[in-house]
DNA sequence: GACAGATGAAGGA
DNA sequence: TCCTTCATCTGTC
């Protein structure tokens, strides 16, 4: 049986994040604030109107788990399937080395760039780090621009801010 | 092929 | 110290 795409809600003590699952793994996270509460009603008539397989279930509660530990500043224990189909080998060199970080490390665009080989590619992996579809589980709010200055985020500098707060890291 | 971008570094005020 | 400019690399259209 093919998996519909479906998007799912994680309903966290700092809102409502949407999940959208491929038939392959997690492939999408929107951010409470970057979705919309309108896009978390939308989500739940999808869910009423679909089955949901039992394989997105478990992905949806290891995601879940996830989410919860990420935003208290803890390492996730597990991560669901990431389905990074569409997206580039480059983006997924950088977005590999971003899990390889652990909560309260953090990195510079230009250290990241080193790291997978590209020395001189900063600007790509700051294009790389914006175009990831996961932020938070893909933990590219702990990549900073040089003199530990915040640059951005796909979920919001707000997000970011408070993600790399409660990992302990302030600026 | 041109353009844009979540950068970094250097130089000048 | 801050601001501006330019070099660099990749992705997208």
């Amino acid at each position: 049986m093919k998996v519909q795409p479906l998007e799912l809600p994680v309903a966290t003590s700092d809102g409502i994040f949407l999940a959208h699952y491929s038939e392959t793994g997690l492939a999408r996270l929107n951010f409470p604030n970057a979705g919309g509460p309108a896009g978390a009603q939308s989500s739940r008539r999808a869910v009423a109107s679909k089955q949901i397989p039992l394989s997105v279930l478990r992905w949806h509660r290891t995601t879940t788990e996830a989410l919860k530990s990420m935003l208290a500043g803890r390492p996730p224990k597990a991560l669901p399937p990431l389905d990074w189909t569409g997206t580039t080998g480059f983006q997924q060199s950088v977005w590999r080395q971003l899990l390889k970080l652990g909560p309260g490390q953090t990195k510079s665009y230009g250290e990241m760039a080193r790291a997978i080989g590209r020395p001189k590619a900063v600007r790509a992996v700051g294009g790389a780090c914006g175009a990831n579809p996961i932020p938070g589980l893909v933990p590219c709010h702990r990549v900073l621009a040089a003199g530990q200055k915040i640059g951005g985020f796909a979920g919001g500098l707000d997000w970011k801010r408070t993600l790399l707060a409660r990992e302990g890291i302030t600026f």
